[in-house]
DNA sequence: CATGAATGAGACTTCATTCAT
DNA sequence: CATGAATGAAGTCTCATTCAT
């Protein structure tokens, strides 16, 4: 028999993005989570302080990987501040696309932390939003990104677009390809919609 | 017959939009939600189905009010499609203005009604998105816009970074003045960051 | 215009008993009521005191009309006991054959009246109980009845044999006609099952 | 795991009889059950799906213990068509007599589960009434019963008259003795009031 | 560590009744 | 008499969390 022993604290947070993913996270049951991990009920507490601390977890695991990326990313000599900026978008998409699911919790559930204001604290959001400020300053001193822009608005206008349109692709995959999403995307903050 | 003293309608839809905004959907009591209409409890119910309904219909109004100012904008033939296209961007950013509560509650709770499949049945939205794709390929056709952008696209990605911004702009205030945020905007969606 | 005035009363009595019938007393709505009755829900209650006071009302007058049609035969000299016996039963049955609603909220709604102890206070009710015991007591007396039995029980027997057809006739008028519903009755109530 | 510590499934249905009894169904509060069951409200729920659920058991565990024993009565080769009318007749009095509040529920509360149409669904209740049916026609088949009567119109005859005394009984047990209705059901079902 | 029966606070919603016009 | 908007008490049910085993 092979012993799920170690798997459980992750087969619980996998569960939850499942499930948040697709009752919300007010309406999901931890009961549910708990079956969906196949563990009992209790388990989940055993790993997890309660339901919100799932939430924050997911999050939480999912800013440490973007910064890493984008950490790996800046550090990176050879690419041209416009050539870090799409890949910074690519890094959004392929997180994104591996795992539908934690797209959906990402882009409707941001909201609950806020409202608890643990969001800030995210330890690995702060660090995140960080390196992608070094890829737009460094295009800026670069004199290749506009000065005229604020880079804190950049970074959320960006931001927001991506997480919208990863919206529009969790509901309807057919109408939103992520290719055709990518190249858009990449194009918009580039140049804009203006000939 | 007791006649209506005020207009209890209205005062209900507006104390939900400020208690939606302040503790969001579900936390959102229906007793504090008459208390701050300074009605009975009860008559929620006289004017509005259910909770639900409430958010439903502050959705309703607000599209409608969107959709409205954008049926104008979209038949005026004296301006161009970039100057359309910032006109809409600041019907966007005033309506919020107006009522930075109704911001938060834009922003944060579209998400319940899409989970429940009514968002997309609200009368005005789908009219609204219309008026918009109007806007945007009479651009295109003109030779204005980039025509390897495609339409459907571009408007939710112009729409999720107002979306993420005017979200910033209601957390804070100061950092995100309103006036800053519209000329950056404008800038971006036209021009994009490449100088 | 042909006014209503002095019909009111009557079409909210009349409307109560579809409306319980329909429904059972407890689910029934004073509104659904008073619309039935084609009324305001406030006119409701300048006839009636409250709910109960309309089941009150249309038992009592139930109970009033058994009463006369049953004084009327326990005076009558020329029938036997037996044939009384049938007539009494016959009354019975055409009183809700008449009014099949009425049968309904007959045999589902008593028990309502008799948790709040207000079933033995009906005027009529007494008086109806007391004629046909005349009846019964007329044929043990002329030692055409059995008199092992207890008057109390056979008046309970027959009123809960009749009760109970009654509703099944209610629920399925096809497999209960109601001519076949008085013969079975009658026989079963003077011979009983043997042969 | 915390053990179940007693029978709590068993403990709470019982107090829902005893409380449907008092109070009516509809005037029940499952607060006053958890209450007399000695268990918190929300243990109801695990047990039970809801309110009605409990009425529903309630008639399913009475029609199940009927049927088995008019199941193993039926099926008695050595006693009389009309011997098996008296024991049948004796099986009812003797559950109710065990039970005077599963008595009052019973004539009570039937009414709810028909009006909803989960009556006729409860699985033991088809077969009780088909077991009834078998001692009938046997004593029609075997010419002791008459056979100008209709044997479902018989069932519900002595079912109703039945159903009528016993809740007489538990508004008042000094003037109607169980023995003496037995008595009387049993004679009057057989012979009729004729001498 | 693992379990899941037990808990109970809390919120939505209903609807009989009122009363100012 | 007639009206029906307004009221608010009250009850069902949910579900995150606990804890004894």
């Amino acid at each position: 028999m092979r012993l799920k022993e170690g798997n459980k604290e992750k087969d619980i947070i996998e569960a939850s993005i499942t499930v948040f993913a697709e009752h919300g996270y007010h309406k999901a049951k931890i009961s549910k989570i708990a079956e969906v991990a196949n563990v009992a009920i209790g388990s989940v507490y055993v790993y997890y302080k309660n339901k919100e601390d799932l939430l924050y977890k997911i999050f939480d695991n999912l800013w440490e990987k973007l910064y890493l990326e984008y950490k790996k990313l800046s550090e990176n000599t050879y690419l041209s501040p416009a050539e870090k900026l799409d890949s910074m978008i690519d890094i959004f998409f392929d997180i994104f696309t591996e795992n539908p699911s934690l797209a959906i919790v990402f882009v409707n559930e941001q909201n609950h932390l806020m409202l608890n204001g643990q969001f800030q604290f995210t330890e690995f959001y702060a660090k995140f939003l960080t390196q992608a400020e070094l890829v737009v300053q460094e295009g800026v001193d670069k004199n290749i990104f506009a000065d005229n822009v604020d880079i804190d608005i950049f970074r959320f206008f960006v931001f927001g677009a991506i997480r919208n349109l990863l919206q529009q692709w969790a509901l309807d995959q057919k109408n939103f390809p992520l290719n055709k999403l990518r190249q858009n995307v990449k194009y918009l903050t580039k140049k804009g919609i203006l000939k």
